[in-house]
DNA sequence: TTGTAGGCGTTATCAT
DNA sequence: ATGATAACGCCTACAA
């Protein structure tokens, strides 16, 4: 006899349907969508027994069936480069939340920054007909929105240009807060401030950057472009990028570093170059990650409200989803100081 | 004349459907169907023509009619307890890349550790009939398993216990880890060995801290409950916790942290209470995150590779669903020694 | 090689 | 208040 494998039959057993239902309760399937909807049409007394078989059986509507017929599948689409990035993390906390607040279930893909992998994630969501897409871009979006366009699905883009008409954002102040951090150190008499920026061109970092220079500039004070080095927006792009400041002739009494990821790293430079911060160096970071209040010292750095500018995304959708034309949204990052951030030494 | 709002009709046009593409080319809808699955059922030339129009309309086949029919979606769900901790994301990572390798999408849910929540959220996949599950828990499963297996649903749990029959998972040796880990400690001469744990009787704080106790009692270390705290499993949790343990009469020369986030918190109590590490007492964590070189001196650790733990996750519920019975999984684990531990002071 | 005719599980529109 | 009946967009026998 044949060795015969035990094998657990899912495939064998199907969720119980409408029409079985109708079956048990001996009326028909319209009758009991009705009663499972709780319409005024339908006596309460069948109602309920309609009610009490199907949880009995544990019925459970399909939603392919219903999106099918509806043409909506309350279903939204996140693409992230990376979900491993924590910022893309916690925004997409945020997303999920409102998203399940409402109903909605949300498809995640990583695109890994890949162009091509971007593309066939956009499709494979067009196939699946969500409702609506939301891409979170810590790096680079380059997604080809022409695409996006083209499926006639609203789209919603955090942190990243607004291309096209189709297309709505939430973004933060980056500026704003950007010449703010910058300021608080030239008001701690800083002279010589650096910047550590993201590689790719990131439209996040030429906004940090502009705000930067725009700091600089409103105090009287030179633009250096040594004083600028990019890393890659992690931690081991930071600590090169450092070190170059570090190897420079008169190198920066402060820097202020594009995300709290390049500060890890630049923080790590210091230290390894047996500098102390902020005796001999300040730094300031930008997002408020998790660990900022555990680096060594605490990081001062910019809070982004990334959950809520999670939830401020979907909820644009749902508007844009609804027919509205809901504005642009522009976030206010606050600066929170710790104790990274010092005078510049005598 | 009232104010017209401009409004985008995204709801007017609908996709084109293979119906749509026959009337074009002039043939039936099945005929399409077949062509565009390339079947050989059909001439090369109206293939081809098929094929072009059905490019130049943008044609994107619907997978939910086609869920409807085939009865599967190629969809899975994954419940996490928070996306926002980095472990979980770099698990998620792991998962999504192996689920669109094989054409699958993949439904993230935030539990929150919320029973109420991982409940609707479970059913909620069971309405939009995924293929599987996977649940990354790294914390507590509340997650009741029976309603789990009621759904006929395969399920694959990752560093979570085994509690049924038609549950699968892949686990890290956590047990193994910890043991070498502490063993480590050992070896370099500590004798007061510390262990900051998780809160919530989590699966794996139970077998780390089993681990750490099999080592000390094979070195014939006496075991000490008053060197055992315990945190949350996140750096809030580890800075009061190993506050704790400095207050000691005796405090440890060493500590095992549950996790490299709680070992964050641990690293900054020890900093703020002026001491220093190694020098003054060593720290291994657990898990080797993005940060762990970056820290403040950089973390000995145990690595657990992650990722791959999502793919192998996947790949374990590919099997499931392909009806056969795949081995539960017990990962390695490898310890990075890098230099926050030393052997004690004189 | 192609077309016709269901059917998947819903919702929705008719009748009754 | 309830029951037929027809979609929704796709797949798949079965017929031709």
């Amino acid at each position: 006899m044949p060795k015969k494998t035990r094998r657990r039959q899912y495939s064998g057993q199907r969720p119980a349907s409408i029409k079985d239902i109708a079956r048990i309760a001996g009326v028909s399937h319209s009758t009991v969508s009705r009663a499972l909807h709780d319409s005024p049409l339908v006596t309460r007394a069948t109602a309920a027994q309609i009610q009490k078989i199907a949880r009995d059986v544990g019925y459970r509507a399909s939603a392919v069936a219903r999106g099918l017929v509806t043409r909506k599948t309350r279903t939204i689409g996140v693409v992230v480069t990376t979900v491993t990035d924590p910022w893309v993390g916690e925004v997409l906390s945020g997303i999920e939340l409102a998203a399940a607040d409402h109903g909605y279930a949300v498809f995640l893909a990583d695109s890994n920054a890949d162009p091509a992998r971007e593309k066939s994630v956009v499709q494979s969501f067009a196939e699946r007909r969500v409702d609506g897409i939301v891409v979170t871009s810590s790096r680079v979006g380059a997604l080809h929105t022409p695409m996006l366009s083209e499926m006639m699905v609203p789209i919603v883009l955090i942190n990243n240009q607004h291309p096209g008409k189709f297309v709505h954002s939430v973004m933060i102040e980056n500026l704003d807060a950007s010449r703010e951090a910058t300021e608080h150190l030239i008001g701690l008499g800083h002279r010589r401030i650096g910047y550590v920026g993201d590689r790719y061109g990131h439209h996040s970092d030429a906004e940090r950057f502009a705000g930067y220079r725009e700091a600089l500039q409103k105090a009287g004070l030179p633009f250096v472009p040594e004083l600028v080095a990019h890393g890659d927006g992690k931690a081991e792009g930071g600590a090169p990028a450092m070190s170059r400041l570090l190897a420079l002739a008169s190198p920066p009494t402060a820097v202020f570093c594009y995300n709290d990821v390049t500060a890890l790293g630049v923080l790590h430079a210091i230290h390894v170059r047996g500098l102390r911060v902020p005796a001999d160096i300040s730094i300031v970071g930008f997002d408020d990650l998790f660990f900022a209040p555990y680096t060594q010292p605490p990081l001062t750095t910019v809070r982004q409200p990334r959950k809520k500018m999670g939830q401020m995304a979907f909820e644009s959708l749902l508007k844009l989803m609804s027919g509205e034309d809901p504005a642009e949204i522009k976030v206010p990052a606050e600066l929170v100081v710790r104790e990274s951030t010092a005078a510049p030494q005598a």
